[in-house]
DNA sequence: GCCGTTTTCGGCCCGACTGTTTTCAGTCG
């Protein structure tokens, strides 16, 4: 979802009878998140606020649209939907807008709910800031806190203003593109839209999101037809969800989605397919060093075919299919995550690709949340649905103490935890269930649990959740001296990065690498679709320093295990090879590495 | 505003961290 959507007015809801008809659950979960936000502002109850977002949040877990739940009558089962917040979702989907969020609107300052987007500016800041400065973009913000006047307020003085500054900084720098999951979807509803309606034979999803790219920007699709296109063209710009179309050609069209998801549809004949889908996956830089190899040949390279230089109107050498045409310029086949000129075509060319790691190859996941912690479903839930997926083995690596929003474990809670885990772990053989714990680094370093508490556990992920911005080298010591604990397996999301939200936090990953290759503690690579930590290029440096890689879900519901998914991609995108991945190996494996950790044997 | 009873209000996740404060408010996760 670009990034423009959380100003005001791109978020305020569609008003027209047939957006009202089809308003999305995402659609109206963003409605009661904007609704807590004006609550938080006005500064009324601040609970009251907490249930909108808590409904929001149990709306965007929902299976079904929420106008199955309405037509039912059963909105008020869907968790904090009572009697107030079910009117509003009901005058949301009947006529795409509600009395009460439009109250708020009125009364809350246009552009005021864009402060909010300032990291370490909330309610109560912007409240100060508004009514003091009647300040209401981010750009008055900004000026504001270059001018000194910020620092004159109540509870804001220099420091606070730099924060504020570098945050507006940050938020300068994010793209408007889409996290991978959220794009997938959209493309996933396209994608059958038009395998059902359209008169294509053949119907790809090109472009970033193909390469699984960290984030994506336009969804690009592909279509190869006999006939003349426009038929296709048609149906697409006919897709009920699209919102408004920016552009309507012979062989393209762009259109917007009600998600604000802009899509490309491109069609092209089948013989051209090959050519075309080379060209329309990218990336650009890897379109252009492979246009290059053609011409060292004497061949011509274009979303058509291959072709002698000269010859571009006669018939192409190859083009029906991407094998053909890197065949035919004498290249193995690139998978899309290698697409971008990092040096795969002079591999391809070699025929020395590496064979990337699939997600067939991943046997179990180490970073798992049940609702004994922050995550949706229980224990058992989790550990069924692992060993669904075709795992040998999962762990569930609830949060430790000090993470008090997440019911960090007390050790009476672990034992008793445990306990379930492993009737869990009876029940479900062969299948494993191991007791995790993700385990929280402090501020001075220190793990949330002594030793002997870690040995209550099978496996460890230990990771930063607060005091994120400290130094860089004091940052680096604190995950240092955690992977010197030879209790601790695994560092997670080792740089902390929120794609489109928040940077990582200042370390040095190279000496995480380092490290990680000397004790043999595991260098996370996050599935999670706004982590992907480490990024790609990082895992590659791992791989190549001969640090152990994990690849885990960091699931907090059944339905992001599949993240797992992502996490591989990234790997992959980082050339990583099932051998540098720790769980692709089989159970037997993990349980020897779980009997040394054990008897502490690492290298500290 | 919801929830779950101790059925008609009181509690709601709560601790760490930061910056501004000498005891706490705001933000974050």
């Amino acid at each position: 979802m670009p990034r423009d959507d959380a100003s005001l007015v791109s978020r305020a809801p569609a008003k027209s009878r047939r957006d009202a008809a089809e308003m999305s659950n995402e659609r109206v979960a963003r409605v009661l998140d904007d609704v807590a936000d004006m609550i938080d502002l006005g500064g009324e109850g601040t609970f009251r606020a907490v249930t909108y977002r808590a409904a929001a949040r149990a709306i965007r877990d929902l299976r079904e649209p929420l106008g199955v739940y309405r037509d039912q009558g059963r909105l008020t089962e869907i968790e904090k939907v009572g009697p107030s917040v079910s009117a509003v979702i009901v005058e949301l989907l009947d006529t795409g807008t509600a009395k009460r969020y439009e109250e708020l609107v009125a009364r809350t300052p246009p552009g005021l709910l864009d402060l909010l987007r300032v990291p370490g500016v909330g309610p109560a800041t912007a409240r100060t800031i508004y009514e003091n400065l009647k300040i209401t973009t981010i750009e008055e913000l900004e000026d504001a806190a270059r001018e000194g006047r910020l620092q004159q307020l109540p509870k804001i003085q220099a420091k606070t203003a730099e924060r504020i500054l570098q945050s507006i900084e940050q938020l300068r720098r994010r793209s408007g593109r889409s996290l991978v999951h959220h794009a997938l979807r959209d493309a996933g509803t396209v994608l059958a839209y038009l395998r059902e309606h359209a008169p294509a034979a053949r119907l790809e999803i090109a472009g970033s999101l193909r390469r699984m790219a960290e984030t994506i920007g336009d969804i690009d699709v592909l279509a190869a037809t006999e006939a003349p296109p426009r038929a296709v063209h048609d149906v697409f710009a006919a897709y009920p969800e699209v919102e408004r179309v920016l552009a309507r050609g012979e062989t393209k069209t762009t259109v917007v989605l009600r998600s604000g998801q802009q899509v490309d549809l491109r069609t092209v004949a089948p013989a051209s397919w090959g050519a075309a889908l080379i060209y329309f996956t990218g990336s650009k830089e890897h379109n252009v060093r492979l246009r290059h190899v053609a011409l060292t040949r004497g061949l011509l390279l274009n979303e058509y075919g291959l072709y002698r230089v000269g010859e571009e109107s006669g018939p192409a050498l190859a083009g029906a299919t991407e094998e053909d045409v890197y065949g035919a310029l004498e290249m193995s086949w690139i998978p899309p995550e290698l697409r971008e000129d990092r040096g795969e075509i002079d591999a391809a060319l070699a025929h020395r690709l590496p064979v990337l790691v699939r997600r067939p190859d991943i046997k179990g996941d180490l970073h798992t949340h049940s609702d004994w912690t922050d995550g949706r479903d229980s224990l058992e839930a989790m550990a069924r649905r692992a060993k669904q997926l075709g795992y040998e083995y999962v762990a569930l690596t609830d949060h430790s103490i000090s993470l008090g929003m997440a019911k960090g474990m007390t050790v009476d809670r672990i034992r008793e935890r445990n306990a379930v885990l492993e009737r869990l772990d009876r029940d479900l053989r062969p299948f494993r269930v191991f007791s995790g714990c993700e385990v929280n680094i402090r501020a001075d370093g220190a793990l949330d649990y002594e030793d002997e508490v870690l040995l209550l556990f099978d496996v460890v992920t230990a990771s930063i959740h607060s005091a994120m911005h400290q130094p860089k080298d004091v940052m680096t010591r604190r995950i240092v001296g955690a992977m010197r604990n030879p209790l601790i397996d695994a560092i997670s999301h080792p740089t902390g990065r929120l794609l489109e939200r928040r940077d990582a936090y200042e370390v040095d990953v190279d000496e995480l690498i380092r490290v990680s290759a000397e004790t043999g503690c595991r260098l996370e690579v996050n599935g999670g679709p706004e982590r992907l930590d480490l990024a790609d290029v990082s895992v590659r440096r791992a791989i190549a320093a001969g640090a152990p890689l994990v690849i885990n879900s960091d699931a907090h519901a059944i339905g992001e295990l599949e993240w797992m998914e992502f996490g591989v991609a990234n790997a992959r995108r980082g050339w990583a090879t099932a051998a540098a991945v720790e769980n692709t190996k089989p159970l037997d494996a993990m349980l020897a590495h779980i009997e040394r950790r054990r008897r502490s044997e690492r290298p500290r």
